[in-house]
Parts: C-alpha cells; sequence; structure tokens
DNA sequence: GTCTATACAAGGATAGAC
DNA sequence: GTCTATCCTTGTATAGAC
C-alpha cells in the first residue's frame, strides 16, 4: 500500500472515531510513521484530504441504484439500507457535514449537483412505485412530501443518533431509521406494499435473519 | 449595558453569522474594544460562553408550551412554530449541536435531561390530540413514530436549511418544515384536524395573514 | 471586581533542502 | 517523494494593574 492509500485509510479511521475537527494532522502523521509535510505533499490542505473521503463516499453511493423495472417496495428499502451502511463507513463526513458545506467550496459545488440528481433519482423511484401500485396518492403533493422526508432522514439519520441513540449498535440504528421511512410510506401504501413494508419491519425489529 | 452583556450579543451576533468554530475570541475582542482576556474574565473557556448561550436558549423554549385544555391541531403547530423561531435566533447552536455534543460535557449533560422532558411533553401533546379527537391511530407504535418524526425535524431543520434552502427567506425555510409535520400528521387526523390542518398549510404556503 | 499584558501549546500551511 | 524549519492563528493560563 503506498503512502496516499496509508494517509486517506489511516485518516478516515481517525475522523470516524473523533471527528475530523479533533485529529490534528500532526496525530495523523505521527500514527503513520511519516512527518505532516510528507501528507500536505499528497494533500496540500486537510480539505483536501477530506475532499478526497468525500469523492470516495459518492463513488460508493452512486453504485447503489436499482433499475426502474427491478423496483419494488422492498428492494427500495434495501436500497436505502444499503446507502445507510455507506453513510455509517464515511460517518465523519456526514456528522460534519453542514460545517463543510460552508468551508469547503468544492465540497459544496459538487454536493450541490449530486443532490439534484439524488432528489431526482429518489422522485422517480416514487413514481415508479406509484406506477406499480405499491402507492397511491390523494394530493398532488403527497409525492415531493415523502422525497423531502426521506432525504431530510437520510442525510441527517447519523447526526440523530450520534447524540441520542448512542447506546444502540450501528445495526439497531439504521434499523431504528429505516423503520422510520417505513412508516412513513404506510400511510400512501396499498395492500401489496404494506405486505411487503410489514415484513421488512418484522425482520428489521425482530431482528429475523 | 454592561461587558458581559455585550460579549454575549455580540457573540451571538458572530456565530450566528459564519459559525461558532470560525469566529475567533480575538476577532470578538476587537470588535468590542475590549481585550481578549477581558472576555476569558467573563467566560475562561470558549465552552463557557456558548454555554451562556445555550442556556438562554433553553429559557425561551421552555416558555413555549401549551396548557393541555387549550391544545387545539392549530395551537399544536403555532407552538411549533414558536420553537422554530427561536431556533433561528440561536441557529449557530443548532448547526453545530453534534460537535458541542461530543466535547462539551455540561452541555451533553444538560441536553440529555431536556430532551427526556420535551419528548415526553411531545408524547403528552400527540396523546392529548388523540383524546380531543384530532388524532387517531391503527397501529399502537404510531404514536411513537410521529414523536420521533417531529422531534428529528426539530433537530435538523435548521442544518438542512443552511445547506438546501439559503435562497429562501427565513419565513420561507420555517414554512417548509412546518409544512412538512404538518403533512406528516395529516394521514393520522380526523376530519376536523384536517380542516384545521388545510388552513394553517394554506396560510403559510400563500402567505396569507 | 474589572481589565490588561504576555506567554504557551497546538492547529494548519508553506518554502526550500536533499 | 520525503524531510526540516518556520510562520501565523487559535484557545487558554497566569501574573498583575487599577
Amino acid at each position: 500500500m503506498n503512502t496516499q492509500a496509508k494517509i486517506v485509510d489511516k485518516a478516515l479511521e481517525l475522523f470516524n472515531e473523533r471527528g475530523i475537527e479533533y485529529v490534528g494532522l500532526r496525530e495523523l502523521a505521527a500514527l503513520l510513521g511519516i512527518r505532516v509535510s510528507n501528507i500536505t505533499y499528497y494533500f496540500p490542505t486537510k480539505d483536501d484530504l477530506v475532499n478526497h473521503l468525500s469523492l470516495e463516499l459518492n463513488l460508493l453511493n452512486s453504485k447503489v441504484i436499482i433499475e426502474n423495472d427491478k423496483l419494488t417496495m422492498q428492494s427500495f428499502l434495501e436500497m436505502l439500507n444499503s446507502v445507510f451502511i455507506n453513510h455509517l463507513k464515511f460517518r465523519c463526513l456526514l456528522l460534519s457535514f453542514v460545517h463543510l458545506m460552508e468551508q469547503n467550496k468544492i465540497m459544496s459545488a459538487r454536493y450541490q449537483k449530486t443532490q439534484k440528481i439524488r432528489n431526482a433519482t429518489l422522485k422517480s423511484n416514487i413514481e415508479v412505485l406509484v406506477r406499480l401500485e405499491y402507492l397511491n396518492f390523494k394530493d398532488e403533493d403527497d409525492s415531493e412530501f415523502l422525497v423531502s422526508a426521506i432525504a431530510l432522514i437520510a442525510r441527517f439519520w447519523i447526526s440523530e443518533a450520534a447524540v441520542s441513540f448512542r447506546h444502540l449498535s450501528s445495526e439497531e440504528q439504521i434499523n431504528h431509521y429505516l423503520s422510520m421511512i417505513a412508516k412513513l410510506l404506510l400511510p400512501y401504501s396499498t395492500a401489496k406494499a404494506k405486505r411487503e413494508i410489514r415484513i421488512f419491519l418484522r425482520k428489521r425489529i425482530n431482528g429475523l435473519p
């Protein structure tokens, strides 16, 4: 493993444990047996290092896409589960999310772009679930509401878990927020969607395989 | 106005503008025409200053309580509106929320205590709304779901607004998240609750007085 | 009780030698 | 590619003036 990869690995480990802002470059360098300026050779600023991690998360998340013809209520929830697992791997980024967006111009610009695509994808998924008779809406803004609410939960679940559910395991935390999304969908669900959701919830909450 | 009050006022102003972490004590002192060590006389550490602000927000929010006998769907939403307005006044605290909880032991301990009470109050409000036939539940965990979801929105709306809705005015931001909570309640609402919610939403969205 | 001057450690960033 | 040396800024601690 080359120096750059070592830096990225160790940085992610430390950042996840204690928070990006609270890990110094000197400590990171010491643990790697290299000098601080060796880090700044590969990553001129700390933001560049964080930026690199952010790109890795983006790459990981962009792989989690279901084709519309394979979409079911269950596969939709499983997709969210995969995204949540990626969030866990890069939890430091989500915990410092707001400040990173305000300080790091590059990350902020990329995020705005990515987010547009993600929201559009989410919206399209919801629409397909309507067409496949998993969901049905009475108001026309129901769809928009669901997209907004799911996006909010997906973006901040890890922050709330860090302050309110630290005593729970990662798996229990994910289950809690996936269940929240499932409950959110329930009032708009058809009978067959309700069945899939209830199976999903039972598996999650009772911890069945 | 005495020195301590001046410090608190100016600090809140700067913190809200640029973030707690990005305002130095030297800059704060310079703008006040005093020396850094004069700030540390009143607030030995920066955390103590932040802590003071947090107490002010707590005090403000603790005043926003409705007696159970005056609870209606509308007054419930108006109460959330008041809380959101308080959040705006101390937005710096909510934006740095997660890190403050991890670093500042005193704030963290107080928050855990306060949050227990707030969640209990919210839960009791929901229960009263059920008794007054504003809400009715099919599942027994519907109530818990609503409490969790509303708490999540209330805690992180200002963070999401900062990254996703910066172009909107504060009022529009509040309306967006209040509408989200209203939409959340809609599926569990009785006819009379639906009426009040629709009136509330119309006022909010169309900007009527 | 109020305010100031000064020192110190730790943070990120940078220039230049090898 | 890696290192040393250095710079500037940050929060904090302390001694002391009035």
